[in-house]
DNA sequence: ATATAAGGTGTATTTCTTACACTATTGCTA
DNA sequence: TAGCAATAGTGTAAGAAATACACCTTATAT
């Protein structure tokens, strides 16, 4: 199958977009570089991917580096390799995605590597200057997301364990940009048929307490199997 | 911004999935591979990606040479790094796919590299045995062609110029791989009003003709521009 | 006790989806 | 040229889903 061929490695980067949703906005997590090229700057927990690592492998490894984050499911967005994007060549990278609960993770962002000095949450609609085309990647992402939570309930993962009606409503209204019924967001979320009410009420708010709910995984799995619906 | 940093580039292929629709089958085309790895096997077109060239432009580069093909618009599907992937070592490839009008560019597919022998379509479910991991590549891009066009009605792109509701209907039920009634598939595709009906009919056909219709383009960009409809 | 702030609920209208079967037209051939 | 073969083309009724819309309830703070 092959003759005396030359060995070749892949040389690339992986970066992870993580979002999180918290006082009614969406975050990203961003690190504080540490290292050249652009050290000092704000930009996506990334690096090169090892010549022995699935990229899957890499991305759960450089976010833990790099973050301190653990356990995360992400999913591949897209392959960036605009011959400008990195200062020492042509170099492209392979972004990941990942929503998740924010306030379960908020304190203990702590980077393990001296090529990060610092991870920090930032609203979405005010983010600082970044690092090579990480402002783009980010934009694709919010992108992704928007489509993808159109077409399955994934929103629930931005969440805490439990929730409110009204908090799942303002995540999809931050998602959305734009504001929703809040009888009908009800009716057609309880119809879905995915959310499991509890016994519990909200508690430390100044004002009538609402219900919680939780997320129904396994309901959701049998339903969210094809998420189709033209034709 | 930068110290004295090695220049570095990114070694990777692409490869293209093309599919076309022909007598009521899915088809995508392969080629017959004259260089090791995989000398003489049937592969997608695909080939290293230039230190100078965006991944967008290498696409079309190497269909071009690959089969002939020009002008073809091609989306990146997913990015594959498995280990084990490619015999030369650990090289990744970024995916690119296309549909588009078979009949239009049946006869003259012609390579003109001495990477390639031969570029032929191939019918979806009867594939040869494929060069890496190229028929993984062919099924995850199956399943974004069927999410893609129940979103929007992209579909379009895999039949000639003009065409009856029938050809429409026996394409999405290959896409689908399910039957689909008759009266509702055309009341709800004209419902969307991306059809253009034409004062012609089909012709050379021993049984009643069908109406010929156009897909509008300008119709289409307004509508689904947001494809999209949950909440 | 009252003010404040958010929680929680129903109905009528319109739109969309689905299930379902017959007549019309054309070319071919006996 | 009659009739057969093959596909084109059409409508309706029932159920499901989407939308628009406003008021009373409950908990806390003062």
């Amino acid at each position: 199958m092959q003759s005396n061929l030359p060995h070749l490695q892949s040389i690339f980067t992986a970066d992870c977009v993580i979002f999180g949703f918290n006082e009614g906005e969406l975050k990203v997590l961003l690190i504080e570089r540490n290292e050249y090229p652009f050290k000092d700057w704000w930009g996506l927990p990334g690096f090169f991917v090892e010549h022995n690592e699935t990229i899957d492998d890499a991305v759960k490894r450089i976010l833990l580096e790099h973050t301190g984050l653990k356990g995360i499911y992400m999913e591949q967005l897209y392959t960036f390799g605009d011959l400008k994007r990195h200062p020492q060549g042509r170099i492209i990278t392979v972004a990941y995605y990942a929503m998740l609960r924010l306030e379960a993770v908020n304190a203990n962002l702590k980077p393990s590597t001296n090529y990060v000095r610092n991870a920090q949450w930032h609203p979405l609609n005010n983010l600082p200057d970044l690092a090579f085309d990480h402002r783009n990647i980010i934009e694709k992402s919010i992108e992704k997301i928007r489509r993808k939570v159109s077409h399955s309930p994934i929103a629930f993962e931005l969440l805490p364990e439990k929730f409110t009606l009204t908090q799942l409503q303002q995540l999809y209204e931050a998602i959305w940009d734009k504001k929703l019924d809040k009888r009908n967001f009800r009716k057609k979320m309880l119809k879905y048929n995915v959310l499991k009410e509890l016994d519990e009420k909200q508690k430390g708010v100044s004002y009538r307490a609402a219900k919680l709910y939780k997320f129904d995984k396994r309901k959701y799995n049998k339903i969210f199997k094809n998420e189709l619906n033209f034709s």
